[in-house]
DNA sequence: CGATAATTTGACCGCTTGGTAAAACATTAC
DNA sequence: GTAATGTTTTACCAAGCGGTCAAATTATCG
């Protein structure tokens, strides 16, 4: 019998296990570097070294494989978003949101792209995710933001406009890297512009938010 | 003889100039909603209203009417950038270019999503154009902050992640589109959320950039 | 060991893809 | 008109695609 996937015994395998994360591996690979319709499944069974057949055994689709990545992205994803602290003092919890999103966008610009693909192409995938579990969360952040900004902590802003503001500004590095690169020259060679744009980001958001008389 | 595009007269038939432009802007539907290799040249026939070979009449390949329009959209895109004027007053100079980004993220969305598209999936047709013309202007106006920073007009800030921050936020709201209206939800029927966002960004970069003692 | 289940492979299929060939058709220039 | 050029269509192809199948191979367990 071949059904796959732990089918008679629930526990699944050593190999399975390890299957799995290499093709999820390499399909963050290839579907951040290419979109779901611009990658094919015989890059990402090359890419996770197995014919395609196998890697079918492990993954029955290949919407199965993005679909996975895309759930486990969206989770670790808003992390930083959840670790936003309503109790907390606002400068101190802006500037280390920003910071986090920041070393995201440094440490997993794969999983920033699949996203950022998603999204651009309509996120077909994921409209529901969008418009349930991350707009409850944000409405949630904002609302704490507002929040501050009556009792004076910070200055009257739109929430919303300052959430998308450092979305946008952190995943840029990500995203855009390319541009980024090219832009700031090869000189640039390191990873210095990540703490460049940390400190330019944290002026930026806490100055321009400062409570004014 | 059947030599496309103008062979013997170089004069272009009144028939190729409208062909070409239907084409494109089918492209540029099809392009910015699927990425390159998501689009297909039957998609873009179809929403052109014509055969497929028929298409390939006017553009030799699929890449070729990608080209044109990147090419094009690389230029007007940079327009805002060139209008930025080192003689004019910072504050106000800054005010206009967030105000006509937003306004292009508002009025040509699938344009940004073309460029966005391109560079996210590592600008493989661009890359030297980012490199050479995007990368000379970038240094010129940052040299123009960078000015305006050392004679006290503006706080002190790292020119190169000004810009990026400025076209991060506002091309974010053609880009993430999607996104955006899931979080803003659907009460947000209009386009209020470019004279919101707009508001934001400039009390955000005008207060955040404010020259501090 | 042998039996049973899990894994891997190679051959294959139907469909879509980018692109071509050649002829039919339309337009323009004289 | 008619000849030359420009445009459109029909039929087609080879390659790539997502996915299946059955058989071969390997691991697991008593």
């Amino acid at each position: 019998m071949a059904i796959p996937r732990a089918a008679k015994t629930q526990r699944r395998t050593r190999i399975q296990e390890e299957k799995e994360e290499r093709i999820l591996e390499a399909a963050l690979d290839v579907f951040s570097q290419n979109g779901f319709r611009g990658a094919t499944i015989d890059q990402i069974a090359e890419a996770a070294g197995m014919s395609k057949p196998n890697l079918l055994y492990y993954f029955r689709t290949k919407e199965a494989i993005h679909r996975h990545l895309i759930d486990r992205v969206l989770f670790t994803w808003l992390e930083p978003l959840r670790a936003f602290n309503a109790e907390g003092n606002p400068e101190s919890e802006i500037r280390s949101y920003i910071r986090r999103k920041l070393e995201m966008a440094r440490d997993f610009p794969r999983e920033s792209r699949l996203f950022a693909n998603e999204v651009l192409q309509g996120a077909p995938h994921i409209e529901d995710e969008l418009k349930g579990p991350l707009k409850e969360l944000v409405d949630e952040k904002a609302e704490v933001i507002r929040a501050w900004a009556r009792s004076g902590k910070i200055a009257k802003c739109d929430p919303y406009h300052l959430i998308f503001s450092i979305w946008s500004t952190t995943q840029h590095y990500a995203d855009f890297d390319v541009q980024v690169r090219a832009v700031l020259g090869q000189d640039y060679a390191g990873e210095g512009r990540f703490e460049d744009a940390a400190r330019f980001l944290e002026q930026l958001f806490i100055d321009g938010l400062r409570a004014r008389a």
